[in-house]
RNA sequence: GGGCGAUUAGCUCAGUCGGUUAGAGCGCCUCUCUGAUAAGGAGGAGGUCCCUGGUUCGAAUCCAGGAUCGCCCA
């Protein structure tokens, strides 16, 4: 029977994990964490949304990971949490892709197959994904109380946002307006500003040089470019800069006004140029319109305008300007009254008006329209520019500028207190609270509506005689409403837009069409899932409309919202500033006058390991599925943490594999204890974790000295939510775990007899691993689980049954003395090393004496007291400790310059020569150098090695190997040779590590001597029971530095 | 045009409050260890800390200007 589970030389990562969630399934863990947690200090966290829409990407388990990660550590300091995970349902994203799926093309053919089918398709495609993303996030090891996810379509989501619009329209912040937007043809619907991100590509479009000649002068005209021709039949105005100097060119066409700065460009340096004038001159001049055969054009008054915003650089210096189809044209238009022709519809397509144009889209509009300048006389030139352009972000489809009817909420009554707000919040990365600050101060108006059908119905009703209302709550609804609503599955189209209201006069009024901009759906989560405002508790009861069966959220009552409004954090990729971020304090902002958070976490982009964004078309993207069962949960969670997250992260299969072998230094050191664990029957104290194991040697005291450290480090970095400084600070006491205390403690674990120094070995040693499982559990939850389970789980006596439930370890002050005595030991053992190389003996030699000097009292007792882990590191069989370092070595006194820099100031260039120099005069501790007397604490000394000695120093430490070596110390280092050689031959024989062994040997009489001196260790050291020695054996050859003989090594029976 | 960030070894990146000799991982070369071993260790090569100027006794770090790249806004 053993004792312990043995442990593969590495770790299986995916068997790990499948093993642990089944180990978490099976005891109920995540529950048991809650009930234990019940009742202590809140931290408050809000998921925002994800879309369910597709399955996973390796970037959504970045976010996922961070948001684990905190919640875990929060939980492991014995934190109550809400862990309540949310799904984002509605909008564009959702309608795409069911379009997609059911081969329908535009909002005709939605309209065709049906609103209340297309309602159900997306209803059932959010269903599917919210479960495929819940199985996704459960694998990845995301502890989330999955059966109450919120999902942003239930009713009591949309009748929050009613409420927040009801709230908005009593401030008179809410309007209708006729605005220009970024709209996009094939879905039909407008852009707001937050959909532009990211949205610019490279496209080539058709350029025009078009003439509008002056009524009163026909062959005179001013010349326009545009990228736009399908905008021309909107033309109402020629825009200059009555500041700029124009040119009148002769040309074949007759005479062009252009800007001057721009002749030369356009009719090349021998243009003609008849006059000049101001732009102002030229402002007021009338023209005939592109298109004053077509009825819209004609009935306009075309004329020439002033524009402080026309450029010189670009173009003719003259802005063809159509109020309907630009932003800034629009705004000009305004002041000047212009009149405003939109000549598409919703699908980008010409109004009838348009005559010949009439049907055809934006794109297909450019050649009749150039053709029709043509033919009239008016085309200078035609071409075509490659330039940044935005498209539709879900569809690809070039976006065009068009003047529409949209919602707004004005944005001026709430700047300054979104402001205010946004600078109570702990921002991480510190820049990104200035990247939402100058978000906030640019904002426009909140356009709110879309032109589509899965969303939020905007609440807004209106009658014949153009009277508005606003509905607020169902039950206002169910107050008002003429029709019945029996037929109202859920609050969305077309089910609500069957029911009309009457008004306070009496009136009958129908819903608007719109629905909501989806970042009112995420923003008002705050508010929708804890109940604000809500009397009574209603359990489940979140579940309601669209959401019913999915969830068993629960919608809670106001003392709720109490307790857990704002949230302590929240963390999304930082374009999140400027759309769920922004939402949320909008909203918040409005309802209660504060920020919805109070600390927030962003982070940059995922990208492929050579640092490329990943796209699906290029084949480069990493699908969540297939990482998770390659990579695995921990080691993916593990690059994440790592990761700064200001930076872009450049994930895949290289890095992780880089990472994975760097996590073996771990497993590793776990495998060594295990192994010896097993042999000695160690038994572990739990109570340990608690009151630190007994420590019986320096490095003992040391690698306890080292966690304390460690844990502060971690608090440190997860309390200010920095991941990578607490995973850099675990992985570097692993690795001081492992290349200094275990390789400088192997001895002492198997040695067979018993003693105290034994125990504080295994003691510490496990301790050391025990805390690393605690610490490394919320970033890589399994391992930690798996190790824990074998390490401390019914070993030691009294042990939680999971790690997640045994608390966050709590640092004592570390034992600084420990500290530094042991980085000092390192120094001079890494100085040995050097000199041993310097003098050519390899480590296996041993020497007879190192000297280590110091002129520092302290360091020399530092030294002192890990003299036999030296002796030990350089295979010496004395350390010699000089405080007499002039032998070896010279000293010279360097100035303490953050100590002295505040106190000399200008002197010290002069201090620092006559230090150099020699020019000073000791007085005890003291120097006395040019006029100054500089105590202990304010000069350091450093030394040089004098000439002759195999000796390498550093920082006052300066270490010199006697090299000389006689027949003793010859003989011993080829034992040593012989063990390690005899080692081999028992690992080739596949023996176990504590099989006993005999010994057969026969060699010249070195060997033979050899053996006579060091034959007890060589059997102590290869666990044998019998070494003889014959005149020949029918074994192995055995050859080292100019000895030889033959070995054979049997399993003792 | 404006804002934010980045620029450190061949590559990917750390670098705290300004402290004089700038680090890690990977890669490369040499050596080494081996009762943790597809690991570990030592040493080496490899640096204009983007450039210029300033502040300072002292600048990768702070300030100003510039360059390049990225993101965002207009």
């Amino acid at each position: 029977m053993s004792l312990y589970d043995a442990v593969p030389a590495t770790p299986d990562h995916i068997a790990i994990e499948h093993r642990v969630l089944a180990l978490w399934e099976q005891e109920d863990t995540f529950n048991r964490l809650r009930a234990q947690n019940a009742g202590g200090p809140t931290f408050s966290f809000t998921d925002g949304p994800i879309t369910a829409n597709n399955s996973m990407g390796v970037h959504h388990a970045w976010g996922r990971s961070l948001k684990d990660l905190i919640q875990r550590h929060r939980a492991m300091q014995g934190h109550e949490q809400r862990y309540q995970n949310g799904f984002d349902c509605q909008g564009l994203w959702v309608e795409v892709e069911v379009e997609k799926s059911l081969g329908l093309n535009s909002k005709q053919e939605i309209e065709a197959y049906g609103l209340d089918k297309f309602a159900r398709a997306c209803r059932d495609r959010v269903a599917e994904y919210s479960a495929v993303q819940t199985r996704q996030s459960k694998r990845l090891g995301q502890w989330m109380d999955w059966d109450r996810s919120y999902y942003t379509m239930t009713d009591p989501n949309i009748e929050y946002i009613w409420r927040f619009l009801k709230e908005c329209h009593d401030r008179e912040m809410l309007y209708r307006g006729n605005r220009p937007m970024v709209w996009c043809p094939r879905c039909g619907t407008s852009l707001s500003q937050h959909e532009l991100i990211d949205s610019y590509r490279d496209r080539t479009h058709p350029t025009l040089h078009v003439r509008f000649p002056f009524l009163d002068t026909p062959e005179e005209a001013v010349v326009v470019w545009t990228t736009t021709p399908w905008t021309l039949p909107a033309n109402v105005a020629a825009a200059v800069d009555p500041a700029a100097e124009y040119s009148a060119v002769r040309t074949s066409q007759g005479i062009d006004w252009v800007m001057s700065s721009r002749v030369a460009d356009l009719f090349g340096e021998g243009a003609d140029v008849t006059r000049t004038t101001s732009g102002a001159d030229l402002v007021g001049r009338r023209y005939r319109g592109p298109f004053d055969e077509l009825e819209p054009g004609g009935a306009v008054e075309h004329r020439v305008v002033a524009w402080d915003m026309v450029a010189g650089d670009e173009g003719t210096g003259i802005v063809h300007i159509a109020p309907g189809c630009g932003g800034e044209d629009f705004e000009l238009g305004k002041v000047e009254g212009l009149e405003v022709l939109v000549p598409v519809d919703d699908a980008g397509c010409f109004l009838p008006a348009y005559g010949f144009l009439s049907g055809l889209t934006t794109d297909a509009a450019a050649d009749p329209v150039r053709e029709h300048l043509e033919r009239n006389g008016v085309l200078v030139r035609s071409g075509t520019i490659e330039h940044r352009f935005p498209v539709c972000w879900r569809c690809g489809t070039d976006l065009i500028h068009r003047v529409a009817e949209e919602w707004f909420i004005r944005a001026e009554p709430v700047r300054q207190a979104m402001i205010d707000a946004a600078a109570t919040v702990n921002w991480v990365p510190e820049q990104y609270g200035k990247r939402m600050e100058d978000w906030l101060r640019n904002m426009g108006d909140w356009c709110i509506s879309r032109k589509r059908y899965w969303g939020l119905p905007l609440p807004f009703y209106k009658t014949e005689s153009g009277e508005f209302l606003i509905i607020g709550s169902v039950d206002e609804l169910r107050e008002r409403a003429v029709d019945s609503l029996d037929g109202l599955e859920e609050l969305h189209r077309p089910w609500i837009d069957g029911i009309r209201v009457r008004t306070d006069s009496g009136e009958i009024a129908e819903r608007v069409t719109e629905v909501g901009d989806c970042w009112l759906d995420a923003g008002i989560v705050p508010f929708s899932t804890l109940g604000w405002g809500r009397e009574e508790f209603a359990e489940g009861g979140y579940a309601a409309g669209a959401g019913a069966g999915l969830t068993n959220a629960d919608l809670p009552d106001h003392a709720y919202w109490e307790k857990w409004f704002p949230a302590d954090w929240i963390s999304e990729m930082r374009e999140q500033i400027r759309l769920w971020f922004y939402s949320q304090l909008f909203m918040s902002v409005v309802l209660v006058g504060k920020a919805p958070y109070r600390n927030v976490l962003g982070y940059e982009k995922l990208h492929d390991e050579t640092g490329r964004a990943m796209h699906k078309s290029w084949g480069n993207a990493i699908w969540f599925d297939d990482a998770i069962e390659d990579i695995g949960a921990d080691v993916m969670r593990w690059m994440y943490a790592l990761q700064t997250p200001s930076q872009n992260m450049n994930f895949g299969y290289g890095p992780a594999n880089e990472v994975r072998r760097r996590l073996l230094t771990l497993w590793n050191s776990y495998a060594f204890l295990i192994r010896y664990a097993e042999l000695d029957a160690f038994v572990p104290t739990y109570a340990d974790l608690t009151e630190r194991p007994p420590s019986a040697t320096a490095l003992d005291r040391w690698i306890v000295a080292r966690v304390d450290e460690t844990i502060a480090a971690c608090d440190e970095a997860l309390g200010g939510y920095w991941p990578p400084a607490y995973a850099r600070a675990v992985e570097a006491l692993v690795d001081d775990l492992s290349a200094w205390y275990i390789r400088g403690s192997r001895a002492r674990f198997w040695r067979s007899e018993g003693d105290a120094d034994k125990d504080a070995a295994f003691r510490t040693l496990w301790y050391v691993l025990a805390q690393v499982c605690r610490l490394i559990a919320p970033a890589m939850p399994f391992l930690a689980e798996d190790l824990w389970q074998n390490l401390v789980r019914e070993r030691a006596a009294g042990a939680p049954d999971s790690v997640h439930l045994a608390g966050w370890p709590t640092a004592d002050a570390p034992d600084r003395q420990a500290l530094e005595a042991f980085s000092l030991a390192q120094t001079a053992i890494s100085l040995g090393r050097g000199a041993r190389a310097q003098g050519n003996r390899k480590l296996r030699q041993p020497l007879r004496e190192a000297v280590i000097a110091t002129p520092d009292p302290a360091a020399r007792a530092a030294i002192e007291s890990l003299r036999e882990e030296i002796a030990l590191e350089l295979n010496v069989r004395n350390v010699r400790i000089a405080d007499a370092v002039d032998e070896l070595l010279e000293v010279e006194i360097v100035p303490n310059f953050k100590v002295l820099g505040p106190k000399l100031g200008k002197d010290i260039p002069r201090v620092q020569q006559l230090l150099k120099a020699g020019d000073y005069t000791r007085e005890g501790d003291a120097v006395i150098v040019g006029g100054h007397t500089l105590e202990a604490g304010e000069i350091e000394l450093r030394t040089r090695p004098r000439e002759g000695f195999a000796v390498a120093d550093e920082g006052g430490i300066a270490v010199a190997l006697d090299t000389e070596l006689d027949e003793d110390l010859e003989d011993e280092g080829l034992a040593r040779e012989l063990i390690h050689f005899i080692q081999g031959q028992r690992k080739d024989a596949g023996f176990e590590v504590s099989d006993r062994i005999v010994i057969a040997l026969s060699g010249d009489a070195q060997l033979q001597r050899v053996v006579a001196r060091y034959g007890a260790d060589v059997q102590r050291e290869t666990l044998c029971t019998d070494l003889t020695v014959a005149d020949s054996v029918d074994g192995i050859t055995f050859a080292a530095d100019g000895c030889s003989g033959t070995v054979a090594v049997q399993r003792a029976d």
